[in-house]
DNA sequence: AATATTTATGACCAGCAGTCAACAAATAAC
DNA sequence: GTTATTTGTTGACTGCTGGTCATAAATATT
């Protein structure tokens, strides 16, 4: 009985193993330059073993970027509950967004790919449901925040919240891409973004005309 | 003297021919999923020919990069000549942007694509930097519009017009891409992009707080 | 016609993701 | 304690792809 308890956990171990040296190798080379057998190496097993695991090297991706979504979720529940009138939890919720860009560059690479390039049918299904998701869960965070807005009367009404989330969301991301795209200086980007939220917050004051 | 005017003319077309076709390949399947040989074959020249012309996949792909932001900044200049109030103009704008969209949709993907995935390296810096360029111009057209806008008083104010035309610029692209990672069902598309024009021109009028 | 120069070719190479038959270790059965 | 069975590991191997280069063909020059 403990013995599979125990198998479970050192098969769970390996998991885990693999999963933080891809994402260490990921972030210090990028996707494209990271080999299956340089993943090998550094967990110290063999190659078959890492697809006993995984069926692909977009599928290890896929996982990290799971992972990701998770503590960016939680930074944005966090912000969400440490304000107190809905600009200010908006503002937080841009710099927890901001933040986990700062502290993860290579990994916003990575969260862009997905949707771009890598071959979607190479990840299992229900992986990319779960990581849509949690994209999904983001949203609501910010569709939370917007409707206590609206129903305080800090923003005007006329428009559902839900659009209006994934409109502050695409211009978050839009602009850190364009940060990332050198177009912008990495200096700049806090600018940036605090003329993309003022005048979204200026927006949102009136209601929908 | 013609003669080598006439081979002058030869290897233009033949470049021609090879971009577009590698055009129609890609966006028909897809960057990663057509081959140099694939290309090579619709052609009907060997593949050490198209290297005759490119020096890499990625190269080529970048000529055809820039060829579509030619169309997008004329069809920019189109949109800011066309309309007269500067909300007019804006609107006109992005409408643009997203029949760009919606008649390329693959290239979309190799728009992007470049900022995230791309081996940089694989590219000449002159064509990158020819690249950047149009990405520039692009954007100091929608500068144009908001620093006349700002001049009638059609627009507030204390904000850099760079910084908001990237801001616009960011948003629009953050958008669609919300689009094309199928977070938004396509139909949505220009409710979600009209919504965040509303807002953006809404937060525009007043000067800055 | 002979020679030089330019251009096209496709067999070839290196690097990669992914496979699988053989093997080893742990566990179960007797 | 010995054998059978299950489970997990391995790394040589395959297929495919971007890219190269010696050779051949075409063209220009004399």
């Amino acid at each position: 009985m403990s013995v599979k308890q125990r198998k479970l956990r050192e098969l769970e171990a390996r998991r885990g193993l693999i999963l933080t040296t891809a994402k260490d190798l990921f972030i210090k080379n990028g996707f494209g330059a990271v080999t299956l057998d340089d993943i090998a190496a550094a967990v110290e097993f063999s190659k078959g073993t890492i697809y006993n695991h995984f069926c692909s090297k977009e599928e290890i991706y896929a996982w990290i970027l799971l992972e990701h979504l998770d503590i960016l979720l939680s930074y944005l529940r966090e912000a969400a509950r440490a304000g107190r009138a809905t600009a200010e939890k908006l503002g937080n919720a841009t710099k927890a967004y901001v933040r986990l860009y700062r502290e993860h560059r290579e990994y916003f690479k990575l969260l862009f790919f997905i949707d771009v390039v890598s071959d979607q049918d190479r990840i299992p299904e229900g992986l990319r449901r779960e990581i849509r998701h949690r994209k999904i869960a983001c949203l609501l965070e910010l569709q939370a925040i917007l409707k206590d807005g609206i129903r305080s009367g800090k923003i005007g009404g006329g428009r559902p919240a839900a659009q209006v989330a994934m409109v502050l969301w695409g211009m978050l991301n839009g602009i850190i891409q364009l940060a990332e795209s050198r177009q912008v200086h990495e200096n700049d980007l806090d600018r940036l973004i605090a003329v993309g939220f003022e005048i979204a917050l200026a927006g949102l004051k009136n209601p929908a005309s």
